[in-house]
DNA sequence: CCCCAGTCCTGCGGGC
DNA sequence: TGCCCGCAGGACTGGG
């Protein structure tokens, strides 16, 4: 499930089509419900044929091609969608191709085998719109610990939900919100409120520390296998993973204690009972 | 406002 | 061997 280091990697793979002109845009032959792509595909060509891709940037976990039109295709990958410059892992569930020329790449695609994920075309109004401070808060990677205080710290919220929520600090999904807060010695269920400054300044030093170093393994692969860079590669940080998916395994930082499941908000969380105290 | 539960979707693994 | 159910968790919505 692509989360911040996923997206990150997804972004950096797809550099080559920078400077390169979209020649067409479509829906690929597809047998199960589409995914939603809009404006309707039509339009959407009419838009982008013709544009130079100026840039490749990320918001959270989506991808932004800005063109020189001033539009942004935004893909959103969600739970198996991937950005691919290579050829995907299957024909199946393949859901949209750019066709490219003047570039190393001359295709992108848009592979999901859930098709929960989302092709957009957004105007800069809806750009503005769509990423607004009160729907996106500020990037994992660039918050400061006290943004991160001063946005979670009234909330009653648990601290492992709370970093699942976007409008609050933008890029943490499930996987890494149990590794930042094993890393930084908090349990998963403290409430918010009760967490003091120098608590949020090793979350915040955390979640840096951990992001950063799934960005250079090219982000987590789980068994599932979903997960691939642009070229169609595996990640390799599920390897360094201390606590998630690690129920009953020794705690890699105490040796001792298994780590714990537990359920919050309808998701696991994974963590360490001795490094992890409620104090 | 704040927060939780339900929704979408497919593939896989456990239980019988 | 085959079927069914539950689970995985992105973002969003409805309701208490």
């Amino acid at each position: 499930m692509p989360e911040l280091p996923e997206v990150e990697t997804m972004r950096r793979g797809l550099l080559p089509i920078v400077g390169g002109r979209i020649d067409d845009a479509c829906r690929t032959p597809c047998p199960r419900k589409p995914i939603a792509i809009t404006p309707r595909i039509d339009h959407f060509r009419r838009r982008v044929v013709g544009c130079r891709v100026d840039s490749i940037g990320r918001v959270g976990k989506r991808v932004i091609v800005r063109l020189d039109s001033g539009d942004a295709i935004v893909l959103e990958p969600r739970m198996t969608g991937l950005v691919l410059l290579a050829d995907p892992p299957t024909r199946d569930h393949l859901r949209f191709r750019l066709a490219l020329s003047n570039a190393p790449a001359g295709e992108l695609f848009y592979w999901d085998r859930r098709g929960l994920g989302s092709v957009r075309l957004l105007s800069p109004e809806q750009f503005a719109e769509v990423f607004s401070p009160e729907r996106i808060g500020p990037d994992a990677l660039a918050i400061t610990s006290e943004e991160l205080q001063e946005r979670l710290g009234t909330s009653r919220r648990a601290i492992k939900v709370a970093l699942l929520d976007q409008r609050a600090v933008a890029g943490i999904g499930n996987l890494y919100a149990s590794e930042i807060l094993h890393l930084a010695e908090v349990h998963p269920a403290k409430r918010c409120d009760l967490l003091r400054a120098r608590q949020w300044q090793r979350i915040q030093t955390a979640i840096g520390q951990i992001l950063n170093d799934a960005i250079a393994h090219e982000g987590s692969t789980l068994s599932d296998g979903t997960y691939r860079n642009a070229l169609n590669q595996q990640g390799g940080y599920q390897h360094h993973h201390q606590v998630y998916d690690r129920e009953g395994q020794p705690c890699p930082r105490c040796k001792t204690e298994p780590v714990i499941r537990i359920v919050q908000a309808q998701r696991s969380t994974f963590y360490c009972r001795r490094c992890q105290t409620k104090k």
